[in-house]
DNA sequence: AGAAAACGAATCAATTAAGATTCATTAGGA
DNA sequence: TCCTAATGAATCTTAATTGATTCGTTTTCT
């Protein structure tokens, strides 16, 4: 690549614009410029309308994310290893996986990605049952929504201030796991 | 009263704007008052303003989900009573719960309220904590926090089609108190 | 049927946001 | 240092949104 550093300034960017969107989603692009410390100009010669933002964005954290999943190597290994990879590189996207997740809806801009992601996920969760990791008595699908919410959830909950920072990786895969019952 | 029925009509509408800005924040109020079937102009005389809208909404939301959580008696009998009480509860108000969720962050309209809410559920996970009923190795507001993400989560992945309604209500007891792994 | 209340379409002024451009300044690299 | 690319402030046009009003129609209740 001609341009080594660029993505990754890009990359900055989308990440603050993620967040940005996520905490106040009717901010004018002005308001949305000034939140990350640039000016509207440059939002603009980042990207000339918010629709193209959007898109920008759901692509940018959809190949971040399809990629962290695939780094995590669900397939390989145990499911409870397979989780924690994808955990770990979850946690290193915060905000590219908050906005994906409030952006979830109205993904109608990629919605064979989407539904990808979904599928992905979904079969991980399947296999792990199979394995005999994950209760079967919930679907996979209701897994992955439930895997989904607290760790966004939780995520949110820490950049409210209502949970520490530290351990949250472990304080997910617990609740995830084995939930909130003392045993 | 003087007005029965009054009420109740306004809160239908209410619940229904609630559903409608969480879909769609964006929307603009045109846009809004068509999502629910009704016409610009009686959507104004309900509430001249946004502003106005959001804060009843607020109000409403929050009014209404205190007296669930009045009603749930939380601090009678066990927790696990309690608590299915609140879920059958805020069940019936989803459209509210999503809404106060959504609208969670921007709440600067009644922190007081919104406190005292987090406070309510925070002291109910304690008490429960301490009855040995729930996991002492997560603090109760983050006990709160995988509550409500997983019963929004799953609300809102039933709305999506992604788990059946029926069942619901034991789909996020089970997630929430034992977890996905398999015993 | 007749009166009262509710509703919606249309319109309008004022404000705000979006999209685009210019120009001066600043930061960085050759 | 000098040149270039990047940035931001300001400006401008156009489009969209808001807040408000009027008036005809429909609904509803008696």
């Amino acid at each position: 690549m001609a341009t080594p550093g660029v993505e990754v300034e890009d990359g900055r960017i989308l990440a603050a614009l993620a967040l940005a969107l996520v905490d106040r989603p009717r901010a004018s692009l002005q308001e949305l410029a000034g939140a990350i410390g640039i000016s509207k100009t440059t939002l603009y010669r980042f990207c000339r309308t918010r629709e193209q933002l959007i898109e920008r964005l759901i692509n940018h954290a959809t190949q971040v994310i399809s990629e962290t999943l695939r780094k995590a190597e669900l397939e390989q290994g145990g499911p409870l290893e397979g989780l924690r990879r994808l955990l770990a590189n979850s946690l290193e996207h915060r905000e590219l996986t908050a906005f994906l997740m409030y952006y979830w809806k109205d993904a109608s801009v990629t919605p064979s990605e989407e539904a990808e992601w979904n599928a992905t996920l979904d079969a991980f969760f399947l296999r792990g049952q199979q394995a005999g990791m994950f209760r079967i008595d919930i679907a996979a699908p209701a897994l992955t929504e439930i895997w989904v919410n607290i760790l966004v959830g939780l995520m949110d909950a820490e950049r409210r201030g209502r949970v520490a920072r530290s351990g949250l990786a472990a304080l997910v895969e617990r609740a995830f796991l084995y939930g909130a019952a003392a045993r």
